[in-house]
DNA sequence: GTCATAAGCTTGACTACTCAAGTATTAATC
DNA sequence: GATTAATACTTGAGTAGTCAAGCTTATGAC
């Protein structure tokens, strides 16, 4: 029989476990009629100055391609969730900012949201959070 | 302006971390022309009894559902990869088993999965991948 | 100034799923 | 033993992306 090592193991199980988690975050949020790519995009034009962003930019921050973001504002922007901006300095820009629609949105959402993460993680200390987040990120 | 709790942190942090592994992983794979999901189908049928599973079993370990068990296993059956199999005692099960061809193409894709976690989790001690193990299927 | 190269986006074609509905078979109830 | 309910799948339609190619605009080298 072949040994699996500890290394290949814990990524075989943190898929599985992310894979739950996901779909429990997207069910979370789908009360307020979103998903969590669209929280996520929210989440990252609402911090930014202006509420407003580069969709490249976006892409980064959310972990995907700037087909995807096109595809994925498509939707907000008939809902008015955002807006698109032309940046006057460079034409090949379009800026997303999001609507006073989307940053009420927003706020609504994040009740939810805090909500869900707070009861996720409720056996996990600060200090393990912040531990965890910190292994995370070598990898 | 509105505070962020740090769990709600932990979970889009984490999943933007997740994203970027994920399709790592993927790449990582591609040099044996299998997806991650592929790849994760041939570990769990490789460590069952007769490398044989029924579907919705797999489905659980996976983390997908029923009908995208089905959608996956379609071209890897072409491929020869796995093999299906009625169960003589109850009618309604298809079993699917891993080939010879299957198990080779996973010993090999080991290979090269095992040396990339081994190489993304260097700096995690093999106490610190336990933990992190330990709180995850907490959440 | 002009030309090559690069950046920022969009679009068509595809993949990898999901969900809801449908079919076949088995188990449970009366 | 017939009926009802549940299980194990499959399938059609849809969603959320990806990648490669294309278009427009900006930048750098000369």
């Amino acid at each position: 029989m072949d040994k699996i090592s500890p290394q290949v193991e814990f990524l075989i199980e943190h898929a599985s476990i992310t894979a739950r988690l996901h779909k429990q975050m997207d069910l979370c949020l789908s009360y307020q009629g979103i998903s969590f790519t669209e929280f996520l995009i929210m989440h990252h034009l609402y911090a930014s100055p202006l509420h407003t962003m580069r969709r490249i930019e976006l892409a980064e921050h959310v972990g995907i391609t700037a087909s995807g973001v096109t595809r994925l504002l498509a939707p907000m922007e008939k809902n008015r969730i955002v807006e698109k901006e032309k940046n006057p300095r460079d034409a090949r820009q379009s800026l997303v900012k999001l609507s006073a629609t989307g940053q009420q949105l927003y706020r609504d959402s994040l009740i939810g949201f805090t909500d869900f993460s707070e009861r996720k993680l409720e056996s996990w200390s600060p200090k393990q959070i912040e531990q965890v987040v910190g292994l995370l990120r070598k990898i």
